[in-house]
Parts: structure tokens; sequence; C-alpha cells
RNA sequence: GAGGGUGUAGCUCAGCCUGGUAGAGCAGCGGCCUUUUAAGCCGUUGGUCGAAGGUUCGAUUCCUUCCACCCUCACCA
């Protein structure tokens, strides 16, 4: 609207600089809410951005909203003199300002800063929506709400203006994040940094990204995991390492795929996928402690009690339980009559493990509301995982289920060198028949096995999801502050 | 990739079925108001109705195509 840019121009014939350089604040608008009794009737130095103005001729009200939250302020001409009022009067919902005043209760108990000196710190040129509300009780009713999701994910600096229950959610974000940091951190854990451009892909199945390197001349790809990097640093001596790595993946996208993503990998020497199953326990229930300060959390509607232990289910009972038909030994034929009754659609490419996985995800994977590990995979679905030490034709490996969601992927890793090339070849015959996400073979990391890695378990997690979680958010665009988007035409 | 839905003022929406070129609230602008809080009262500006084409005397409304977004499903973390 150019109605800002005829009042930014009598600002500037005022003799008013409307960007100046810097404002001392001294405090910020939660910190005086919640202390009255100390700053009442002090002096204050506050700055943010104006987000409900109130006009009555010679006095006003308005509301400033900084980082913490929001503070009324009341600006009276008597009080601030003619020159900073008609600033204030040329002010427009949006802008940022600084201001000295006084605390004071207003006449409704309102915590209020009386105001001294009014100081614009930055005109705004295009106008914010404006949203409303009114406080019924408890209940807060929202007027006009900001809410076209394209908007708010393309533009989420208006996102993070309007609504602050946005800011909240990135907030616990990185909190969450942190927690696993310093859980790790006081274990001892390393944390390192691993290539993104990678000549080869590997350690998951994913089509990647490609790019090309000019001086090299060579194809790299984007790492779709970087579990192998990671496997090689144990092979070089390190105890325990974690990585939380941006990872790409050149896939569909919808409320819980992005097509680049945060993965937290971490793994330890001398460890199996039992001591992981405890660690994860523990790391997300100090998540918990850290954000919420108990074990009990919501999830759209869903109370979750992450109190250890977790049942620990193999993936074979799971399935048994909820569909009656015990799949293990059972040969593609077999399976594939099984997912039939089960209702379930089938492709002919499809192996056995696929579709042991299908019917495990169409019919018990909903149903894990509360934290459970699903133990022990086929081999056929885990090329990376190490043969289980009773169960033939299993790997230790494990998956934690919250709320009918996958959360993390973790094994006893493989670790001898020739059984790991014999699942890269594997995966070469798979690829020969048209799977085009089955693993290349990576001689380097293969060479690596080959001086010894000594025993070790490896664990992936999600963080958007993870975040997804603790966050009570239904989309992974939610707690992804830029989330891929085709890009718009552009219109100013 | 398939199906369903949406697109009208800066924001939130009505109007469309039953064609006659647009309305409300908030925001904006002007006025009154020195304790208001969805402030109030009076006045007022603002839209090539997502884009293109078709039917029609006439299209925001009906038809076709396209674009964007949302939801569900499929692939995947």
């Amino acid at each position: 609207m150019q109605a800002r840019r005829e009042k930014l121009r009598r600002l500037q014939d005022m003799g008013v600089n409307p960007y100046p350089h810097v404002f001392h604040r001294t405090h910020k608008a939660a910190e005086i809410k919640s202390n009255f009794d100390i700053f009442e009737n002090k002096e204050v130095a506050i700055a943010g951005r104006l987000m409900a103005i109130r006009r009555m001729g010679k006095a006003s009200f308005a509301h400033v909203e900084d980082s913490s939250g929001r503070i009324q302020i009341y600006v009276r001409l008597d009080e601030v003199g003619e020159q900073s009022y008609e600033i204030f009067k040329l002010s427009d919902i949006g802008d940022i300002i600084g201001l000295v005043g006084r605390v004071v209760k207003t006449r409704t108990g309102e915590i209020t800063v009386q105001v001294m000196q009014y100081t614009l710190l930055a005109k705004t040129l295009r106008p914010i929506p404006v949203v409303k509300e009114k406080i019924e009780g408890d209940k807060r009713i929202v007027y006009d709400a900001f809410s076209d999701k394209e908007m708010r994910y393309r533009q989420r600096y208006l996102d993070l203006i309007v609504n602050p229950h946005v800011r909240d959610v990135f907030v616990k974000r990185t909190r969450i994040i942190s927690s696993m940091r310093e859980f790790l951190n006081q274990r001892g854990f390393l944390e390192v940094e691993t290539p993104i451009l990678q000549p080869l892909y590997g350690g998951a199945t994913a089509r990647p990204f490609t790019t090309h390197h000019n001086t090299l001349d060579m194809t790299l790809y984007l790492r779709i995991a970087n579990e192998l990097y990671l496997k090689r640093l144990i092979v070089g001596g390190f105890d325990a390492v974690y990585e939380f790595a941006k990872d790409f993946r050149n896939e569909g996208m919808d409320r819980f795929h992005n097509p680049e993503f945060t993965m937290m990998e971490l793994y330890v020497a001398y460890e199996d996928y039992y001591y992981m199953m405890d660690l994860v326990e523990q790391m997300f229930c100090k998540i918990a402690e850290d954000l919420y300060g108990g074990y009990e959390i919501i999830y759209q509607g869903q109370k979750i009690d992450l109190t250890p232990p977790w049942p620990r289910v193999p993936l074979f009972e799971a399935i048994e339980k909820e569909t009656g038909f015990d799949l293990f030994g059972k040969n593609l034929d077999e399976l594939r009559a099984i997912a039939g009754k089960l209702h379930i659609e089938w492709d002919e490419s499809w192996g056995e493990g696929k579709l042991i996985d299908e019917i495990f995800s169409e019919k018990v994977e909903p149903t894990l509301i509360q934290p459970t590990f699903i133990i022990d995979y086929p081999i056929s679905l885990s090329p990376l995982a190490k043969k289980h030490r009773d169960k033939p034709g299993l790997v230790e490996r494990f998956e934690p289920f919250i709320a009918g969601r996958e959360m993390g992927n973790a094994f006893t890793e493989l670790n001898d060198p020739i059984d790991q090339r014999q699942r890269f070849l594997a995966q070469l015959e798979l690829r020969a028949r048209g799977d085009d996400e089955a693993q290349p073979l990576d001689e380097d990391f293969l060479r690596a096995l080959e001086y010894g890695m000594p025993p070790t378990t490896g664990l992936g997690v999600g963080i958007d999801r993870l975040v997804m979680l603790f966050t009570d958010q239904p989309s992974i665009r939610d707690v992804i502050f830029f989330p891929q988007m085709r890009p718009e035409q552009y219109k100013l």
C-alpha cells in the first residue's frame, strides 16, 4: 500500500530517520509481565513490532511484540510531546519501534509500559495480516487468522510474525536437538561432519539427487545417508560418533516427506542393538523431560507414555498377533496368498521382504501407538545389518514405533567384510532387475571393513518426524522453516 | 502418478447451483475521542472475481484447457 510510502516521506520531512542503526533494550516483554512487583514504576527500554493499535485522540494504547511475547504500551501526547506523538500517529501495524517508559498497571489490571520516549526503528512498507484475538475465560478466540498454508510456507517470516505458536514449534525443534546433543556429549560421543557431496551414495534405499563437479568433471550425489562414512570413522578408531545430517532423497513429497530432511545417525563400537534400544529409550525420555518435564506427551489427541521399558516385539510375532498369520519361513507364493487374504494389493516385482514389510505397515504399524520396538527383520530388507546371533534368516535390527510411526532404524552393524560384499552383490542383482533404489557397491567401504571394524551398533533417527511427534504437528512442513515448494511466479 | 477440493479487496470470507460485469468484517484513508484491549462512533478508498479460450446479446457465475495450492491414496524416512 502506497499510503505507507507517503508516511515515510512525511517522517523524513520531519527529520526522522525511519531506519536508525541501533536501539538499546533493557528488557523483554515477558520479563516485565512476569515480574511486575519488581518492575512497577521502573523505567524500561523495550523494542518490537507494533501488532495492534487503539487510538483515542490524544492518547493511545498499542501492543508491542518482541521475541518473548506481547506487552501493552500507553502513549500520551502530554507525556511524549508533539513530535513523538506525530511519529506515533504515522506508525502502522507491523512497524518496528523502540520505546522507553514506566511500567504501570491499567484500570483493567493489564501490565503496561507508559511511554516516555517513542522511536521508530523500521518503517514497514507492506501491510502485515492483522490477526485479532479475544480472550474469553480460558479460551482464546482468534479472528481472521492468517491461515493460507501456501502463503505461510512461502513467506515463513510473515507466518512467524503473525502466528506465535509457529515460533514456539521451531524453538522446540532447536531444544530437541540440543537435548540430544547434550545427551550424547555427556556419554562421550564425538560430533563429526562427513561429506554431503558423495561420489557414490549408500546407506539407505532411495533415489539420489545428482550433480556435477566441473574441475573433476565427474558426477557427484547429494547424500541419501551418512551411514557408510560414520562406519569408516568407527574403523578409524573412534568409539562413538554422531552427526546431525541433512540428507537428500529424490522422491515424492507429502506430509511426511521433504526432499531434504534432517537425520541424526550415531554409531557405538563394542555394543549391540540391545544397548541401542536402552539408549533410544533414555534419549527420548530426556527430550520429553527437557521439553515438558515428564514422560507423557500428546500427539494428535493421543496420549503417549514414554516411560521405559518399551515392549520389544519380534516383527513376525507382531504380524501374527495382528493378522493371525505366521509369515516366518513362508515362500513368495505363500506370502502373496496371505497378502491377498488380508486385502493388501501387491506387485509382481516384490520379493518376500517387500511383501512382509507391506503387510506389516498395513496391518501392524497403525496399531503401534505406545512406544514399541519391533525387532529382528528379514535379511533381504537390511543389507547393512548383522545376521541374528540365533535366528537364521533374520538380522539384529529394530525400529522404534510411536504414534503409529517409525521413529528410527537401528542395527547391530554388519562388520564381516565377506558377508557385506555378498549383500552388496545381492543389491546389484536387484538393481539389474530394475529396482533403481537398490544400493550400489561401495568398494572403498568394503576395503575399510577389510581393515576390521569392531562390533558396532548404529542408529538413525528422522529429526523432522521426531519434532512432529514432540510438537504435535501433523505435517513435516510445519517443522521445517522453509519447506520445498514449487517456485512461485514472481509478482510484486 | 490417480481421485477429491479450493482459487473473489492487504487478511478472513459471502455471492456462483437458478448468467445481467461484485459484497461483509478486519486492515487502510479522513474526522471525533487522554485507561483502551476483536476499543467505539461518523464518513471513505480499494477488486482486469487464478490464466486463456468457448457458449451467449451479455460470464465471477455455464463449458473446455492450463496454472497454483490443499486433502486422500500410491513410492519413500
